[in-house]
DNA sequence: TCGTTTTGTGTACACTGTCCACAATGGCAC
DNA sequence: GTGCCATTGTGGACAGTGTACACAAAACGA
């Protein structure tokens, strides 16, 4: 990608960005373990400590690389979210926008374990937890959405308002929990057919018990 | 726990077992991360170099410590299992039950976070997912024990029999995906009983919706 | 133009996982 | 018992890591 190995000018012109890149690309293989700092300052053709005018540690580095992960997982889930055709029955459109945005979800976690790991395995401060940093293009956090989509499911009056504080919750472990066995447990190595099946019936409860 | 700096014998005894036991030590506190290999040998008064006669890798004894920490869950599990009252209806009973295997495993999750990510984030081999060093004392799997209370569900006829298989899938992935939000997401910091509550109710949804 | 601030370099240190050659030990065949 | 031998431990070494400290180059503002 952004691979400049030979640089002519003494500063580097954006390297905060570059190291991110650099560990966004660690990151795609091996997950968040494999985001190594001095790794990182050689790809990006700059002494190891270079690394440390732009982020104060290791972790701070593998922060900005998880938050551009989340950006990435919102993303995914918004493209289910736009997928669905807005005509029809309106609790229909709702309950199928809730189910894009999972499988989106689920989809992401299959094709991009590593980013994915990094997304989800990176514990960052609470107070950041809605930072724009983590955001997809449209300006929404992958919680957000979710929420936009419980939100319209009542509207439409596909599920109970008394139930919908907190449902973000529920839902996001259903998924969230699914996207795991999906990358590491026993749903590992299982075809991409029996994943999306798996995934639907996982829907399924979500919209039955919501 | 077992500490022995200085031994007597040029023999150990049990060092792998010491050495598991260390490594659960470092685990419980900072996860699978912090376990570290020459670490634990400095704890178990041996060379670096002796783990190797154990242990393939460091890799190999985060396994270890990994299915150990499983059975601690299963353990936890179990526990909420055996605390339900069996006289009454069948039905109210596998309810309770699989309410409290639940319950259990967030619990855990809250109480223990440094085995709990142990227990879950080392990836094993798929074949030795049954396997006995990761069951309870009871020699069950948590995730055998979670099947067996989905078949007192049905048994009982708290839940279809056509939507039995695999729906170990779905409950697992609904209580894990809370643990990890309780661990480090968005409830993370919440006081024990705000996260009982959300446990309670993310179990309705697993019941309404198996 | 000249300090000041920012950003990158060099050297160094403690620590890690792991490899190799060697040493102590305990058990088994005789 | 004696002697062999597989097992289990030690010592030393190496590459690679995160990070601290002192210094150098470039960009900027008065």
């Amino acid at each position: 990608m952004s691979s400049t190995p030979a640089r002519e000018t003494y500063r580097h012109g954006d390297l905060r960005q570059a190291l991110v890149e650099a560990g966004l690309d660690m990151a795609r293989e091996g997950g968040p373990d494999a985001v190594v700092l001095r790794e990182a300052t050689r790809r990006a053709g700059v002494s190891p400590n270079a690394a440390y005018r732009h982020f104060a540690d290791r972790r701070a580095l593998l922060v900005a690389v998880s938050n551009t992960a989340q950006s990435a997982v919102a993303d995914a889930m918004w493209r289910g979210y736009s997928a669905v055709d807005e005509s029809g029955d309106p609790a229909a459109v709702a309950k199928a926008r809730l189910r894009g945005v999972g499988l989106g979800y689920i989809r992401f976690a299959r094709e991009q374990p590593g980013l994915f790991r990094a997304a989800i395995g990176v514990p960052d401060d609470l107070a950041n937890s809605g930072s724009p940093a983590k955001a997809g293009v449209n300006g929404l956090t992958s919680f957000q959405i979710l929420g936009r989509v419980l939100d319209e499911l009542v509207v439409a009056g596909a599920m109970p308002a008394d139930r919908r504080p907190n449902a973000e919750l529920f839902a996001w472990s259903a998924v969230h929990g699914l996207g795991m066995l999906v990358i590491d447990g026993p749903l590992r190595g299982l075809t991409d057919q029996m994943i999306d099946g798996a995934s639907e019936r996982l829907i399924d409860m979500v919209e039955r018990g919501l």
